[in-house]
DNA sequence: CACCACATGTAAATGGTTACATGATTCT
DNA sequence: AGAATCATGTAACCATTTACATGTGGTG
């Protein structure tokens, strides 16, 4: 008698596409590879922590999206997943998505600027600044083994923003003395 | 005898952080006004449901950053925050903190950019297409009651987004033949 | 009268987090 | 010999989510 499998009654989690996403990018790998490969990412967005990456596999494995091999390395037992056909459908669904993807996330400056007139006036253009150099730190790349395309689509990222902060820098005058009635 | 105030031994979440400024946005405010504002805020990263304002604001006030005001509106009674001198100075910590502010946070486009090659080569144009369609979309505002520089800052966003997205389909010939031997 | 906005909450589930625990292998 | 990395997991916690529940007041 076969273990049922659960069925996916909803859209996969970012950080489950996401994964099934790296998977597919290395063909095999322990969860503790695709668990270095979000701590090693420049988002610290997801931390890649076992505690996140172990349970998410063993679902993945119960909804029969991905297939464990147990392997070894020397004498060392490991587990080698790889993705079933219906994980890779399920991963470009995911991948596809145009909805989703062209959500507005989260923006932690986004979500700051918005309350900017509650910053006092002198340090909003300081803030900025600040701001703008530690994002140009980003450009030089702290993540080991990036190809050289992630390495321009990273570059491009921290482009647009520093773009967007010039921007900004415009809206500070704008956005200063309008609402400091409140408070 | 004083009811203990719990202590705040961790930095303000950004849900916390980000009510905190909405409510001194508003000088006093309800529950339900406070969890409208995200609601209504063009990004939906935050629900903003009952469930998870009303405890949040029972947690500040716990803590002692919010003050509950006992007011009724005709007959019906609610309860009116405001922000004590303590939740103002979290407050401000929160939307000065420059390590935080220029984290990359959560972007669901880079998320799936950085496995483009994973998509069928036919779709990648279509898709970064579909994406720029939506995009534009969103200028059109659909959140009410926003002053011009919020609208000015919105617009701001999606027009630095928009020139991501240029750059972006340059990167797709790019990003295209080099990883293909992945699966 | 029906419906919607205002207003306040609770309950259960979930998808993460940090911290802990263990042990083998490889590098210095 | 000791440290770092590879590898696998669990336990406790937590801030959210959706869904439910209840009731008032104003509008068409």
């Amino acid at each position: 008698m076969k273990v049922l499998q659960s069925k996916l009654n909803r859209p996969l989690s970012d950080l489950e596409g996401a994964t099934l996403a790296a998977l597919a990018q290395h063909g095999e790998a322990t969860s503790y590879q695709l668990a270095n490969d979000f701590k090693s990412s420049p988002s610290e967005f997801w931390s890649g922590s076992a505690g996140a990456i172990y349970p998410l596999m063993a679902r993945l494995a119960d909804l029969g999206l991905v297939e464990g091999k147990a392997g070894r390395k020397g004498t060392r037992a490991r587990v080698l997943w790889s993705l079933s056909k219906r994980g890779y459908e399920a991963m470009l669904t995911w991948l596809t998505d145009v909805e989703r993807a062209s959500g507005m996330g989260f923006d932690p400056l986004r979500t700051r600027m918005v309350h900017l007139n509650l910053m006092p006036e002198a340090k909003r253009a300081t803030f900025l600044a600040s701001i703008a150099d530690k994002t140009k730190g980003k450009k030089v790349v702290q993540f080991p083994s990036d190809s050289p395309a992630l390495q321009a689509l990273h570059e491009s990222w921290i482009f647009a923003r520093l773009a967007w902060l010039d921007q900004l820098e415009g809206l500070v005058v704008l956005l200063s003395p309008t609402n400091d009635s409140a408070r």
